[in-house]
DNA sequence: CAGCATATGCTCACCTTGAGCATAAGGAAA
DNA sequence: TTTCCTTATGCTCAAGGTGAGCATATGCTG
């Protein structure tokens, strides 16, 4: 029965505003939506946009993509990458057995921010909101040693044999830092999935009948928060190698500025000499001799990045703690 | 019409043998082959194993895969993770506009060589034999000057306009490596694109009714021959951050025998000393005392993989050049 | 003018990487 | 037995990258 399979597209869009990752989130709807929406989200919970595969319409799915996202949002998408598809059964937590499997090519999409219109009450958020324990700018979350390790350990205390157990607490020491060796930023999806797992977050607790706040972090409806997580891993990741800020920022922008925005989205502080030795040493970008007032301090020179680099390097990323 | 969508998975199997990389084969059938087969390849074209989605069947995409793959090549896969999703029109370079859109989830598999049985001639086959000039293990392939140079840059100025022709060898500079930057092992779809534009490949050449040795390198049915592009380039990446080389290898070997298999992949020859002291000041093998007296010369010692490597490093790889 | 805040320049220790020299230990040839 | 060839293995060194911190510059505010 080819036809009990639908498949649509989802978008993780992410733009960094006031030194904060937000993504594009849309209300989940209360009643089923038709192929709009095949998969029924908890009403009230935020979902990632979500649009149809037509078979006749466009060329590419990126370009499917992007025209759906223009006409439900008002978007024009800049960088466009495909994450991951996700495909497999049991993705809407609420589910039921009789639904159709629904396969998801999610794609990541980096945007500046601008308003968003429709009807389905897109808005940005926070990444954090979502994935609180990823944001590490003001040193280690609080979240973790109060709840999330704790927790965590009760789980593995919880394991069937001994073996299973002291592979969980492996587990949990690679994802969450515990070990020898510290947070690695990258992690993101398997700090998800572990959590998930362990039934820490709304989602993976079926006796949770919707209340807001049970769980690690906000909810989101489906797996979309796990598509979420996979997002931020891979943008943490591509920043490493590719110059991917310079779709987040406007056209001109003082170096600090830039390492706020990477700071916001791989959520860890950097060391402000070396991230400018980095990103001026490396040509990704050119002073434009024209300077910011507004710094509060000595002013800023502006600076734009140098396309040029593309053709000269190998990686030009920037190379971030913990790779 | 969702029941005009077609998904289905594709396996890119890989092994290392005799110090060359392979890639399960299949030979493309004759004649329309239904569900099992929606795109039809040209006739005797080899093609990657293709298994359809059961909706019913399997919880998850990989364990469809590692069923089907097991059911019709009689393979255990080892190591799986999903590569890419293909669902663009044209993917059929025979194709006719009324076939249906079929949406392709590949998947990268490795594992040890082993004899594969089945029905649909499974074989393996060098992957250089699709992408002869991915190997630069005795140097710079001939290929390169003799032919795929000269003919991207007759390419190069037959372009429209003489900003594209500029872009166009700006492009041909990064993929291919003529730069002041050299060869870089990971852009292996970014070069099979390139040839693909330019038509320089089989695949991207109407007019060729089928003869084999038009084109660069051998091709393969749809577009399968990017699917492995996109799956080389995927491991070659892989080997630097992740162990995922003893995937490919016996329990025991030596280091030599280990560092051919990595070459073999990335296609470079590697420093044999630089090779030793990564690998093993690494931590990522030990020494099991036990010798290989095969060599030919001083008798190697035998290594094993040493798996609490991944509870102490972070990214335990093989920093490979280009990195 | 003092004090504050941010920008920007520079140094230094440490580690990694690329490359090569030198020695060890087998087998085969002389 | 000795020589030579082959591969294994150990060690060194220069060059460049990275993490961290000190010092100075330059605006604004009181």
């Amino acid at each position: 029965m080819p036809d009990s399979i639908l498949v649509g597209l989802n978008a993780v869009i992410l733009a960094v505003t006031d030194e904060t990752p937000r993504v594009l989130t849309l209300a989940g709807r209360d009643g089923r939506a038709g192929a709009a929406e095949p998969l029924q989200a908890a009403p009230g919970l935020d979902i990632l946009p979500y649009g149809p595969l037509d078979p006749e319409a466009d060329r590419t799915l990126e370009l499917t993509l992007r025209n759906w996202v223009r006409e439900r949002t008002g978007l024009e998408l800049g960088y466009v990458e495909q994450l991951y598809t996700f495909g497999d059964r049991n993705r809407d937590p609420a589910g039921r057995a009789g639904d159709p499997r629904v396969i998801s090519v999610a794609y990541l999409a980096l945007v500046r921010e601008g308003t968003p219109r429709g009807t389905e009450r897109p808005r940005w958020r926070d990444c954090y909101r979502y994935l609180p324990w990823e944001d590490w700018r003001e040193g280690r979350p609080e979240l973790l040693d109060a709840e999330i390790l704790p927790a965590l350990e009760g789980w593995a205390g919880r394991a069937p044999t001994p073996a299973e157990e002291s592979e969980r607490r492996a587990r949990i020491g690679i994802t969450f830092g515990t070990g020898d060796f510290g947070w690695d930023a990258y992690r993101t999806l398997e700090r998800y999935e572990l959590l998930f797992e362990a039934g820490l977050v709304h989602e993976s607790r079926p006796s949770d009948d919707g209340g807001r706040d049970s769980g690690l972090g906000h909810p989101m409806g489906l797996d979309h928060r796990r598509i979420l997580a996979t997002a931020l891993g891979r943008v943490r990741g591509k920043l490493r190698y590719r110059p991917v800020v310079f779709e987040l920022v406007p056209e001109r922008f003082t170096l600090l500025r830039l390492q706020r925005v990477v700071e916001a989205l791989v959520g860890i502080g950097l060391h402000k000499q070396n991230f400018r030795r980095l990103v001026e040493r490396g040509g990704l970008v050119e002073g434009t001799g024209r300077l910011d007032t507004e710094t509060g301090g000595r002013p800023a020179e502006l600076f734009r990045f140098r396309p040029e680099v593309l053709l000269e390097r190998r990686a030009p990323g920037l190379g971030i703690p913990g790779g």
